[in-house]
DNA sequence: AAGTCTCACAACCGCTCCCCA
DNA sequence: CTGGGGAGCGGTTGTGAGACT
């Protein structure tokens, strides 16, 4: 049996998104919101599947994107957060403001899960890897050492304990990354992480609310913008899209609208929000 | 300079979840 | 309660750019 394809494949153009794509679809959310993924190839004009469309706004045309490379600071927070959440990179995406899921997985796969095994850390279960094949080797011994005599459960409780990650976690103001079967330690470390989202949370609202696009296009050297800037924040995103959509389209000037998305080609790299990204950080 | 390798990231695939009739 | 459809999620693959030989 199997499920039926999310849509009919055929005539439907695959790989990578041509300037020309983005614009249409740019130019069809931002005009009319999104209300259904599915008929969004149809009525942009896009030989592409919803999904498709889905996928490229969200990871890659979103304007509220934070473009560029994670700091340490992030990769430890994605550390502490992936030894509480496992691989539920969109859970641990929403944690890291204008960071998409695949961002964060992508970064994991290629540099973290390295630079985890390099330190001896196994980036699956956050444990020293050295120790766990110690452990394992210790189920099959009979005759054991008096100071690894304990049971399999108690080394694994210890090992647990000991952690490399906690060492690595360990920051400059003596944070530590927790264990994960210390059911107290758990909980500490969630409230530590939500605290650390509190306060991305409200740096970004900070960021949002001070930084707006006619400003961004502005310092882009984008002209004719300035009655633009209360309709379009950086805040703009596919849940509010239907507002969004309203308040661009009585507000904004469709030429304005037009002038901007022809400008794409400059702002596909978002390099002006990797400005307003290093500035977020000294909020 | 040309060929090969490696790496990072964009995009796809298939599954699950959730909502609604 | 159930089945269908759309959206979302996570794993995997493809591709292009840079490094290396």
């Amino acid at each position: 049996m199997g499920r039926l394809p999310c849509c009919d494949k055929v005539g439907l153009k695959r790989g990578p998104w041509t300037i020309e794509e983005d614009h249409k679809l740019m130019n069809f959310i931002l005009n009319n919101g999104i209300h259904c993924w599915r008929m969004v190839p149809k009525l942009a004009g896009l030989l592409r599947c919803g999904k498709s469309c889905r996928l490229r706004w969200i990871n890659y045309l979103r304007p509220d994107l934070k473009r560029g490379g994670f700091t340490e600071a992030e990769e430890n927070q994605m550390i502490q957060l992936h030894s509480c959440l496992g691989n539920r990179w969109s859970k641990i995406a929403s944690h890291f403001p204008g960071r998409t899921d695949n961002e964060i997985k992508n970064h994991w796969n290629t540099r973290i899960k390295k630079r985890l095994k390099h330190l001896g850390v196994d980036p699956l279960t956050h444990k020293p890897i050295e120790e766990k094949e110690h452990i394992e080797e210790n189920k099959d011994t009979i005759t054991q050492q008096s100071n690894i005599t304990s049971s399999s459960e108690e080394g694994l409780e210890e090992s647990r304990g000991t952690g490399l990650e906690a060492k690595l976690l360990e920051d400059s103001n003596g944070n530590k990354g927790f264990p994960e079967s210390d059911e107290k330690s758990q909980n500490e470390v969630q409230l530590t992480t939500l605290d650390d989202a509190n306060d991305i949370s409200e740096n970004y609202e900070v960021f949002c609310g001070s930084l707006d696009l006619g400003t961004l296009m502005l310092n882009q050297g984008f002209p004719n913008t300035s009655s633009m800037s209360n309709s379009y924040s950086t805040s703009f995103s596919v849940e509010d899209s239907n507002n969004a959509s309203i308040s661009i389209g009585e507000t904004m000037q469709e030429n304005c609208l037009q002038q901007w998305v022809d400008s794409v080609d400059s702002m596909l790299s978002w390099d002006g929000f990797n400005i307003f990204g290093q500035d977020l950080f000294f909020f």
